[in-house]
DNA sequence: ACTATAGCGGAGGTACCCCTCCACTTCTAG
DNA sequence: CTAGAAGTGGAGGGGTACCTCCGCTATAGT
């Protein structure tokens, strides 16, 4: 959460040097993150401040517009994600893959603001995306060289259909496990 | 859009008598049909009013809660969509099932409302969902008698698989065909 | 301890949005 | 034609959100 550099991910917004300022902007990312999570990319930024229980200016000296904010939580969300490509390395390609998407989706599925900005495309998104494709392309790549996944589509069209699964309502879990199994049938082998 | 009797369908609102009226209550779905398509569900009551071109105490006059003019234009959109099950009734089983499926993406891509219909639990989703589902568990059920989908998941799985992927962002309309293929490659048998 | 200064927070202006109410306009039946 | 019923629309009250501004407070370096 406390961000890690990594991939070009750092937000444009530094952290300030005083500690309880620093506190204050800690608890104004966590509860960004959460609200965010909640309620999606238009929640209120005076609840948030509320949240985080600190005045709505602090806010606005830390974020001056609402897209730094965003910018902050969600270069954190993805570095985490493509951590998680790390921790399936020595899987099996394909159980690799799988497992990895899966994470993404239930990552995902309570923070859609990863889902939205798969879409848009300014500037940030861009970064993201190629944080995120940085991560899972070699995970593809790998499991169409084992002859697990068919060649003829992009690693761009798999993420896209599992963020919009992510996305879909489910009665359950186990349903949202079990139309992702579908929907990844079709691109085994 | 003109409400045509069917399945049970109709909203709990009626269309008022005098001609002039008419025309106010014809213009206001059809306003806000555009928005909620556009804005999802919490489009602003005052600019469908100012799109249709009356007064927002008229929109009040006829549809007394948000949810009464979301049901009206709701239920219409359900209909057509229903109707469109009849159209590839001479289809193959499976083209039939794929191409009632492709016209429910591609319809329901710009009228979100739909989707975020299949989700909550109101009174009203419960019908319109029954109604979709009743157009649609027919195809899916021809299919499954012809040897062509597979037997283990409910109609319910493939629906939300769908309408997943129409929520989900696409560079283009090829790849949301491509993607939606994929995916439904991994219901057929 | 002391002071310069980074940092704080919330009052308040602006802009929407929701919804009600009612003086006024338009339609239509007779 | 006409009168009453049906319908109109927008002003206005109550909310909430955005964002700025600035007098006050807590911190860090000496």
């Amino acid at each position: 959460m406390t961000q890690t550099p990594r991939s070009g991910l750092e937000a444009a917004v530094k952290r300030p040097q005083r500690a309880d300022a620093r506190r204050n902007f800690d608890a104004l990312l966590t509860a960004a993150r959460d609200a965010f999570a909640e309620q999606g990319t238009g929640a209120s930024l005076e609840e948030i401040a509320r949240r985080a229980g600190v005045g709505i200016g602090t806010l606005y000296r830390n974020f001056p517009t609402r897209q730094d904010l965003f910018e902050a939580v969600y270069f954190g969300e993805v570095e985490e994600l493509c951590a998680a490509a790390d921790d399936v390395a020595d899987l099996p390609p394909w159980e690799a893959l799988t497992t990895w998407l899966a994470r993404f989706v239930q990552y995902a599925a309570t923070k859609r603001a990863i889902i939205e900005a798969l879409n848009r495309d300014a500037a940030m998104f861009t970064t993201a995306r190629e944080a995120m494709y940085a991560a899972g392309t070699p995970l593809f790549e790998r499991a169409q060289a084992a002859g697990e996944a068919r060649t003829d589509i992009a690693f761009d069209d798999l993420l896209r259909m599992v963020s919009g699964l992510t996305a879909a309502g489910f009665v359950d879990d186990a349903q949202r496990q079990r139309v992702l199994k579908i929907a990844l049938d079709g691109v085994h082998t």
